[in-house]
DNA sequence: CTATGGCCCTGGTTGC
DNA sequence: TGCAACCAGGGCCATA
């Protein structure tokens, strides 16, 4: 699924194409997919507007508008931005299509309706709320001991809350964990200093090294803006691999539902932590 | 603050 | 073989 990686991939190569571009047509397929406007007032807000830059926030690709408002776009599961000529006519899957002035479209492809491609007036406002970024400054060994040790959730569910870190999913957070050797059930207030230490550095390789590879693709659904699959797949350790060997230490991956989410761990590499039990009053 | 569960969706997989 | 039930999954919302 689209995860940082993927997103700023996608943000990189549509860039060039879109960037100081003028949206001169909006077509919308699915009204859901604009987040709460009407396709009425989509187009208005968007037509004739000046794209002037395109940058990824979160597993947002934020558009940025000329008149300071922007176009999030949040792939979700499913979602692909496409550039296509202007004169192809919208595949199946199509939901919004925004025509440019340079015969081109930008097409987002969404096959199961779970993203969004919304207009916001106040781009900052409406990603406030949202943790910092793990390969940006903020981002320091520093911050995440102290972040995790001032909480008590599961590692993994923190890990996946964006307004806590910014960009990771499932899949990187599996391998992240496996990667610091920390069990996702790990209360986030057991993890030591050192071992916040790891987990940080394996966040941020884990992170650089998929972007380089261009993210990752498995189930056929994302795919670069030019339609190339990611490669970094074949760098998974865990993520899709039960009951294979640990390439690590060889003891067979298991897979078992961590917050709702399907979750891949070695049980040898990663042992599972927890708070002292309360120690029991000695009695007279 | 934290945990849980439902909802949104569809295509692919599983079960009978 | 055919078909229905089931499942994945990010974010958001309601509830406890």
């Amino acid at each position: 699924m689209p995860e940082l990686p993927e997103v700023e991939t996608t943000a990189r190569l549509i860039e060039p194409h879109v960037s100081g571009r003028r949206i001169t047509g909006t077509r919308v397929f699915w009204e859901r997919t604009l987040g709460g406007d009407s396709i009425r007032t989509f187009r208005r807000k968007t037509t004739g507007k000046q794209i002037t830059g395109v940058r990824r926030r979160a597993k947002y690709v934020v558009l940025h508008l000329e008149d300071e408002s922007a176009l999030l776009v949040h792939l979700r599961m499913s979602g692909r931005l496409l550039i296509e000529p202007d004169a192809s006519k919208p595949g199946p899957y199509v939901r919004v299509a925004l025509r440019m002035d340079d015969d081109h479209a930008l097409h987002f492809l969404d096959v199961r309706k779970f993203g969004r491609f919304t207009h916001v007036g106040d781009p900052a406002g409406a990603l406030a709320h949202l943790g910092p970024e793990p390969l940006g400054s903020a981002f320091t060994v520093a911050w995440l001991r102290d972040a995790l040790r001032n909480r008590t959730r599961m590692l993994k569910p923190l890990l996946l809350d964006q307004t806590f870190l910014a960009g990771l999913g499932n899949i990187y957070v599996d391998e992240a964990l496996h990667r610091a050797r920390l069990h996702p059930e790990s209360p986030s207030d057991t993890v030591s200093a050192p071992k916040a230490k790891a987990l940080h550095r394996a966040i941020r390789d884990i992170l650089r090294a998929a972007i380089r590879r261009q993210g990752s693709s498995f189930d056929g659904f994302y795919r670069t803006p030019e339609g190339q699959p990611g490669d970094y797949q074949h760098e998974f350790r865990v993520y899709g691999r039960a009951g294979e060997p640990c390439p690590r230490c060889g003891h067979p991956i298991a897979k078992f539902v961590v917050g709702q989410r399907g979750t891949h761990v070695c049980r040898r590499c990663q042992r599972r932590t927890s708070r002292p039990r309360r120690r029991a009053r000695p009695r007279a």
